[in-house]
DNA sequence: GAGTATGTTATATG
DNA sequence: GCATATAACATACT
């Protein structure tokens, strides 16, 4: 479920259900997701009110003053509300214990990870990742892809280089110009590097729009047809599936032959 | 059983 | 240091 636009969604769900509220107990269920700090750092965070809930990337930060509970959703993660207390879901991992309701981590495969951090700009430095794929300026973005000899598909699945697209999100923009996944990113030109930054805005921006539901999507979305297997939307050509940067890529040899070295 | 999966990190190799 | 590939993590689903 979770890059960018899945996180933001995740991020006005908890604002909206536990901003303001005090966090009466914490328990740690899963210590195998221990990420940063220790369990008596969280623990620390208990007493404390909810002041404001952040996003960089795919990491959520919820912020109590005493600093901030860092979540990142791993490949199967969810935030979850409920009013009752004796209420549990199927694989929770991490429980927020609110003056007025729980706030749950759910994750059946445990890639997720959770913990303690000063401050969001202390995680997002320690980790060394990029800025935020939605709040980059055009400059800094062409400044950041434009010299790297790699697969521009790995390139923007780095999250040292540009934090918050992750596979699926990376095929659309790329399909969206036309570019092919394994053009190395220095050979793409200016020019074109600014289409992209333009199209990773627009992308994620209609994501939201749609509540991250692809169907909902705008017609011309490669994520509409993902899972069927099927057409290009522009073109009718079959889609081809193929390895890139180690992870499974989608993408149309008709409409995305630019440059390709395949 | 095999293969696949929206993520990250460690490790090995050139 | 850079680029690339691979495995590992843990679980669910087809």
């Amino acid at each position: 479920m979770p890059e960018l636009p899945e996180v933001e969604m995740a991020k006005r769900f908890v604002e909206g259900r536990a901003l303001g509220r005090t966090l009466v107990r914490l328990e740690v269920l899963d210590r195998r997701m221990l990420g940063g700090g220790t369990e008596d750092d969280m623990h620390d965070l208990e007493g404390q009110r909810l002041q404001t809930v952040e996003r960089h990337g795919k990491n959520l930060f919820l912020n109590f003053g005493k600093g901030v509970l860092h979540v990142h959703l791993g490949m199967s993660g969810s935030v979850l509300f409920c009013k009752d207390r004796y209420h549990h879901s199927s694989h929770e991992r991490l429980r927020l214990n609110l003056d007025r309701g729980v706030l749950l981590l759910d994750d059946p495969r445990r890639f997720g990870r959770f913990g303690w951090a000063p401050s969001m700009a202390d995680f997002v430095a320690m980790k060394g990742l990029g800025p935020d794929a939605l709040t980059i300026t055009e400059r800094e973005f062409v400044e950041r892809l434009t010299r790297k000899k790699s697969a521009i598909k790995a390139v923007l699945l780095d999250q040292h280089v540009l934090a918050g697209l992750g596979n699926l999100y990376v095929d659309e923009v790329l399909f969206q110009m036309g570019i092919c996944p394994r053009t190395p990113a220095s050979v793409v030109p200016q020019e074109v590097l600014e289409g992209l930054w333009r199209a990773v805005g627009d992308v994620l921006d209609a994501s939201l729009k749609a509540e991250t539901d692809f169907q909902n999507l705008p017609r011309g979305y490669l994520l509409r047809q993902r899972e069927k297997g099927g057409m290009c939307p522009r073109c009718g050509h079959a889609l081809s599936s193929t390895m890139v940067g180690g992870r499974t890529t989608i993408f149309c040899p008709n409409c995305q032959k630019e440059r390709c070295p395949v």
